[in-house]
DNA sequence: AGAAAATGCTGATTAAGATCATTTTTTGCC
DNA sequence: GGCAAAAAATGATCTTAATCAGCATTTTCT
């Protein structure tokens, strides 16, 4: 029983004008939109798996989406989170492999697809575009190396700090201003930060009783921007 | 007392057929060359600091080198190995931000300078190169968040027994076939694994008496790479 | 609405690896 | 070639976080 998805044209998306096809021209704007498709996923449903062959590139049009690794063990570790206008799978159609990661859904998503062809002609006609495109993947590589050496050199409790920051940054806040616009299960907060389910809830629970969030089954309140900052022993 | 260095030109370099900068015509080249710099750094020198503005790029000529991170506490980690033909700070460079990293010559090493606004023209001039530099952003980011998720998964012994065949991979052995091509401090191993030197030396202890490596001071022999694939848990 | 399943929470125990201390060996340098 | 300094090795102890177990609460589905 598929519904019918309406896919919205590029021209009408809110999300472009933050996204990297920002430089586009109306016309390059229309041969995506002419070649596009479009699909709504359900929360926990898969975008795409790894092992499998891009086809194409996604881009958010509505949503939040998590991009993670699976070990042999089973055990889940997510390296990326991407919200609207966000485009996923580009890592891997750019340098021609297979997807090295997982996507999926954290919440009822509409995404678009845009066909493998149509993206690397863009790319490579587009000169603007393609420097945006560095200039993307760059900044994911400063933060992965980053998060790399923290994985490595900062305890659970710095790490899980941080990850609540990192969560208010990407998704932002509601309309009071402090709770975080995404709602993630204890499980995702432990594969997030790199831990287990168990040690998550406990450093939430100490947090929440030094007043640093205040927390409502799986809605948070960031309450002290500045100390969890300190906790998380970021400083720049 | 300082020693004038040769700077080698661009058409002679045998690092460079092995480069991003393969796809340059010779006019291309020979611009480089005009405008290059070059410095010949001793073991353990930096070439460039987090937290400073780059001017260019560096291409190494001859030699190895670490890019690492250190944190408050003074700690270190590794995030990524260079050699020759490799190009360091175009991470920053491209995305137009201060150095996120250290690095520091492992061995003495003779490394070009390629002044940012060079490299950038040649970046947006040449889409070949571009799409070069796309391609290998994309590949960096895949190792980084590779890794990223196995600093959470796996333990410190798969880690160092994968890190011995990076090592082998990136450096390649001498001769013999078996020996590794680069000596490393225990504290290096131990930075580029996410461990305390005392845990990298008592497993490449073990290593050693499970006949699955040789140890000679710093210069160290694969014996059995099948073995230690596996226990690095490595799956491809 | 109500039942089943999934998720969240808490405590006890264990294990991996960090830290600290000390000795031995190697390296780099006059 | 010899000597000081650095690095490597090893043992003992401590800490962090994983694991295991059991119960409480929330979601989800019909």
């Amino acid at each position: 029983m598929r519904q019918r998805t309406v896919i919205p044209s590029c021209k009408d998306c809110n999300a472009q004008t933050c996204s990297i096809f920002n430089v586009l021209s109306c016309d390059e704007q229309d041969k995506i939109s002419d070649n596009k498709g479009g699909n709504f996923y359900k929360r926990g449903q898969h975008i795409f798996f790894e092992g499998t062959r891009p086809s194409g590139v996604f881009c958010i049009h509505k949503g939040k989406v998590k991009i993670y690794k699976i070990d042999h063990t089973g055990n889940e570790q997510i390296v990326r989170l991407a919200k609207d206008g966000d485009i996923l799978g580009y890592r891997s159609v750019v340098s021609n492999e297979l997807y090295a990661s997982f996507a999926a859904a954290l919440e009822d998503s509409l995404i678009c697809f845009i066909p493998r062809s149509v993206f690397l002609e863009l790319l490579t006609s587009n000169g603007q575009l393609s420097m945006q495109m560095m200039i993307r993947l760059s900044k994911e590589l400063k933060s992965a190396e980053r998060r790399l050496a923290e994985m490595a050199q900062k305890p659970v409790r710095e790490r899980l700090a941080e990850a609540l920051l990192v969560l208010q940054d990407v998704f932002g806040v509601e309309n009071d201003g402090e709770t975080l616009d995404v709602r993630l299960k204890r499980e995702d907060f432990a594969h997030l930060v790199g831990t287990t389910t168990e040690t998550a809830i406990r450093f939430l629970s100490e947090f929440k009783h030094e007043g640093l969030i205040e927390v409502n089954g799986r809605s948070i309140k960031i309450l002290q921007n500045r100390k969890l900052t300190q906790v998380a022993n970021i400083y720049e």
